[in-house]
DNA sequence: TATGAATGAGTATTCATTCAT
DNA sequence: CATGAATGAATACTCATTCAT
């Protein structure tokens, strides 16, 4: 039990060395240093933000930066990769265990959600055109994931065989984004009111007599 | 005589100053120094780009660049202006005198076409923070087209009343934009087949049973 | 007569040729030059007055600057040696004839009054220390003229023969200079004003109370 | 105990952090550019001294100095500055305590001393327009002190009370300022004999005939 | 002769990165 | 491991000077 345990552990258990000290130590001024820089570029983009402006907030030493990251590109690498992991993570749970028919709700609404909240990741991927990639490669991730979905449905039917299912989830993708894009400056419209007129959309397309060829 | 010699110069002999070739000279310097440095920014980005790399693009002098532009701010804000005025045009002049009914998919087929030809000034807008607003400002302008389309149907009796017909405009908006970011790193999706898609799913929506509450 | 001379001299006594009229506009393109960068000079200084801001104040080419003067360094000496020429005409003319014993006094009222009037010579001497020879070189000559005003006073034996009239005269000049300079910031001490003081002090000296070893 | 310590510790052992160390560092460095700019600018003036001659002849890195001063401006301005202030207080130093029937005299013969010794400053002052106020507000201050004297003379009866001092105090400034001029360009006349002749000239004044109106 | 567009050498300044302490 | 002073390569920008028209 939890209590046992701590007792236990505290001298013998897990020999609790110096070096595990060292190493809490350094992985807590590494996760400051990238906090920091998540801060600063968030604010005012990743080819703005400087080496002395991060430490600065971090409140570390400019030579610290370079004992846990190589270099400028290392911090944002990381920061975007983690942050975009979490954010797909978070997704995730939301989505899973989820019954197919309502798997496409649910996943424009938890995109939607933590999209928004994690905002400030694409600010930083689009501030610098080095980094585009990763934005792209969340759009791809959502793309993949909804592409599934609906590959589920027209095994079963539900959807014709014949539509192309990898271009139909990059236009879901794409509708998505453009509130992502408008996010970037503006923090309306809510998430909310978009997922629910996104799907709007999907369940009745529009009428056939503006859609002429 | 002055009446004589004015029916004889009839065409060609504007009385054609020291002053005029002077300034088509200047013009003549100043359209290639934005050609250079639509080239070397839509290659190598916004910011890798550097003064003497599009000069030298330009076969002009580094002085000669600041003799027509106030700073590389100033030559990329011109570039990305007077593209997204052609782009607009371009598409407006395809779309001018559509019936309604076609409005639509003509818009969106028009759209997808210019775009894909100017992807690089998406390419430039999106490599430097400072100027994704030109970006948005491209789909802004595209939802602001689309959005009085809709409002025209609406107030025709084709779309239901109770439709928010900006968000409806935002989200076709959004398809399109999808392909816009995938074409800064691939060639891919034809730009054809994707307007193909965005009409087909405006057309049909998706099946009902896959988009439960 | 008069009229008799330019009635004659119209057609034959000058011949007038047409290297006389290009003459005259070459001397007065020069000279509008010499008066621009007299003008712009004294307004911001010799260093930061830029080429252009000469020609435009002449409403001249650039180019034509060069066809008058091989570069900045010779129409700031040109200004400053014509100026100072022109300073020391102005104050020789006041003090020629004046006989001796009032030498003195016309000197040092005349050179106050010219000196302010052509104070913008003596902002663009100090303006950039290439050209402070300039200044001293006018000092040097009001120095010499008084000396040779003192020398010919000890010949009289006005002076003792003891006397270091060079130094003297270095010293009186220095008084006039105390103002030269203060006139760069300020237009206050009046000339008028100064060279009574002068004289004042000349007159008098300071009582030996005051001036114990 | 602490006493104890105290006592051991008298001389050496204040704690001596490594923050200390830092400052030290960086303040041999500040000076160490303070002085060869000093050396720079008073050979070949403000102007055309480099941000790269001064670090070359500091032996240091051009980064560095902007890691110690904003711009050329303010290094400048700070050897103007730290310079003057010293060339005051010598002097003050030097008449401190001096009676006042020698007040006078005291002074003029320390200003032409510490002036001589410092004619680099002033030959950095006049290299500039910018800075030529630097040279005026030296020789403000010398009148300033200069007029105190003749203040206080005035008051005891030693000077007629009709008697302009502050101008009288400009005058005596001037006749040194004569010097200062002069050993921008040659080292002579030697800083003792214009002393001396400024003080004859002020106990004697000149003969009468002389200055006839 | 006059013009002004074009030139490019020269400088100030920034900032990622290193290294002695 | 942490520090921050020092470094210098890289770049934007200026302006005296040239030269084709």
């Amino acid at each position: 039990m939890m209590t046992n345990d701590s007792i236990m552990n505290t001298p013998s258990a897990a020999p609790e060395t110096i070096e595990d000290r060292h190493a809490r130590r350094r992985e807590r001024t590494r996760q400051a240093i990238l906090e920091a820089a998540r801060i600063v570029m968030g604010r005012s983009g990743a080819v703005a933000a400087t080496i002395a402006d991060i430490t600065r907030q971090a409140d570390v030493g400019v030579g610290t930066f370079y004992l846990h990251f190589r270099d400028k590109e290392e911090v944002t690498r990381t920061i975007l990769m983690q942050g975009m992991e979490h954010l797909h993570a978070t997704i995730a749970s939301q989505v899973r265990d989820v019954p197919l028919e309502r798997s496409l709700t649910a996943t424009i609404r938890a995109t939607c959600d933590a999209t928004y909240a994690n905002r400030d990741l694409f600010s930083i991927a689009y501030s610098n055109g080095m980094f585009i990639a990763f934005a792209l490669d969340a759009r791809e991730r959502l793309a993949t994931f909804l592409t599934r979905t609906l590959e589920e449905a027209r095994t079963l039917g539900l959807i014709e065989a014949d539509q192309d299912v990898g271009l139909l989830a990059g236009l879901i993708t794409g509708m998505i984004d453009y509130s992502v894009l408008q996010w970037l400056e503006h923090t309306m419209p809510d998430p909310q009111r978009v997922a629910a007129q996104i799907i709007c959309l999907l369940r009745g397309g529009l009428p056939m007599a503006l859609l002429a060829d």
